[in-house]
RNA sequence: GGUCUCUUAGUAUAACGGUUAGUACAACGGGUUUUCAUCCCGUCAACGCGGGUUCGACUCCCGCAGAGAUCACCA
């Protein structure tokens, strides 16, 4: 059997971090087992409709590579992949049940079912419309809502992640099919069209485990096959113990796009919350997360959301991107993350300024906030200078005259490169008699007023020798 | 309140009856000719509680406690 897995999002706004895995793993399950993966957008709630936000879903989609098989833009043999294009076919399956006699249009108002509601919870007993079902009901016609009819028993399913499962027949009740505006509930919709696309494996949120035995009356009702179930657990907020939510700040993907985080680590870190393989491996790349994938090594309770150590992982990812594709693979996906004085420069400066301080980013947008003084003169800034824990041992006329010896003998240089650059730094620790500290903190502050830089021989290296020494002179000047 | 789910260090996780309970992030300490970072080494730190079953239990069973989900004309 083919494998069809989908990803069914509202439009409601942007996805925050805390929903996106609940594309990856059907994807990935997708990929493995050579099936397909749907998109699919449900966007019966007119109400909380956000403009553009499916193209925001798209761009997260496509930012992480996870490419669909079906769905807007791709078109497909099960389309629209919009459920609001789709309303003839709910109503199609929803007359099946009223001519089965398992759905019914309820012409109770509102406000009626609200006090049905208030007096079970002051009475403290579970409330189920079907105990209030209305005596007459009316032909099912547009601005009333349809019912389900639920026939109370117990049922027993397995969840490809929680086990099997079981409940009484308390939990039935008959729930609201299509809403009073003609547009179906989740509830009823996302059945009718996991079922129309051949959806094999619906995976989504365990909140919906409790809800499940009413979709298994209505898989029953509407004649069709189960699909096989897996409840994702949880992403949890930093503090508390709360889903993560975008009150507590979560981010979106793209978000974190903007901030200079590879897709590659996103993916990386989401996957791996709340599912490992086994193994010790932390890093992932895509394909090893398709191979390596399974349903039943998804965690079954809750897993905390660890912005530090998704941090890390994009570390990590930069320098792998760096050393096994190359400087050049790396800088092409810096544009945009650099200071606006780097404008100036071509692409070949900022390759070498990239290629010495890239493992020293956390993210790409580090860039804009580390490698100013490669671009713009820096303010010299005395205090700075004098404050150092390594110069603040030297005297004013000890600073200048090593200024001054530096000065020289980085002008004799007959070839400014690295190597070079270090030879001639050695000599001067032995002519001078200086520790490595004292000397190289002098230069490099000099050059760079900077609370950090990369090593030194390779910083003067790139920013080459006029640079170089006009801020040395410059500072020597000012001493 | 009903129903359901979950419970290994601060965090993410490994273990699927027999281990000194492993790994990673974080924290802390140290090393690599300055700084910051990388890299390397080390330290700290966990099986929620109580009963069983068993020669033996983190692993199986039963209670309890704690946490969470759900009970919408939202998804």
């Amino acid at each position: 059997m083919k494998i069809v897995t989908r990803f069914a999002p509202s439009p409601t706004g942007y996805i925050h971090i805390g929903n996106v895995r609940s594309a990856i793993y059907p994807y990935l399950l997708a990929r493995q087992q050579k099936g397909k993966f749907i998109l699919r957008i449900e966007d019966t709630d007119r109400a909380r409709y956000v403009d553009g936000a499916t193209e925001l879903i798209e761009d997260t989609l496509k930012w992480l590579g996870l490419d669909w098989d079906e769905g807007p833009i791709v078109g497909g043999p099960n389309a629209p992949y919009f459920q609001s294009e789709r309303m003839e076919i709910y109503h199609r399956w929803a007359r099946k049940l009223i001519e089965s006699g398992r759905a019914y249009a309820d012409p109770t108002p509102p406000e009626q079912v609200e006090e049905y509601r208030k007096k079970c919870s002051e009475s403290k007993i579970p409330f189920l419309y079907r105990n209030f079902r209305p005596e007459y009901t009316p032909e099912w016609k547009p601005g009333i809502p349809l019912r389900f009819k639920a026939e109370p028993k117990p049922y027993e399913w397995h969840d490809e992640v929680m086990g099997d499962m079981h409940t009484g027949p308390e939990v039935l009740d008959d729930i609201i099919l299509i809403k009073k505006d003609g547009y179906p509930t989740y509830n009823f919709a996302h059945i009718v069209d996991d079922a129309e696309m051949g959806v094999t494996h619906v995976m989504r949120g365990v909140e919906y485990l409790s809800s499940t035995p009413n979709y298994l009356a209505l898989y029953e009702a509407l004649n069709l096959p189960r699909p096989k179930f897996v409840s994702l657990p949880h992403i949890l907020a930093p503090q508390g113990n709360k889903k993560l939510g975008k009150r507590d700040g979560a981010k979106s993907a793209t978000e974190y796009r903007d901030d200079g985080v590879l897709p590659e680590a996103m993916l990386n870190y989401l996957a791996c919350l709340g599912w490992n393989d086994g193994t010790e491996q932390e890093i992932y790349t895509k394909d090893e997360l398709i191979e390596r994938f399974s349903l039943n090594h998804i965690q079954n309770s809750g897993a905390r959301y660890d912005e530090t150590k998704l941090l890390w992982l994009n570390g990590q990812w930069l320098r792998r991107v760096f050393d096994e594709q190359g400087a050049n693979a790396l800088y092409t996906r810096t544009n945009g993350f650099w200071p606006e004085t780097a404008g100036n420069y071509d692409d070949n400066y900022k390759v070498k300024v990239l290629s010495i301080i890239y493992d020293r980013l956390k993210t790409l947008s580090d860039l804009r906030s580390m490698t100013g003084y490669f671009f713009s003169e820096p303010n010299i800034d005395l205090d700075l200078l004098i404050n150092n824990k390594f110069i603040k041992k030297l005297s004013e006329s000890e600073i200048e005259s090593l200024l001054k010896q530096s000065i020289a003998k980085l002008s004799s240089l007959k070839s400014w490169n690295a190597d070079s650059l270090q030879a001639a730094l050695n000599e001067l620790l032995s002519e001078t008699g200086k520790k490595p500290a004292e000397l190289f903190s002098l230069i490099r502050i000099a050059i760079s007023f900077a609370p950090f830089s990369p090593a030194l021989h390779l910083t003067m290296e790139v920013l080459g020798r006029d640079v170089t020494l006009s801020r040395l002179n410059a500072v020597a000047r000012s001493i």
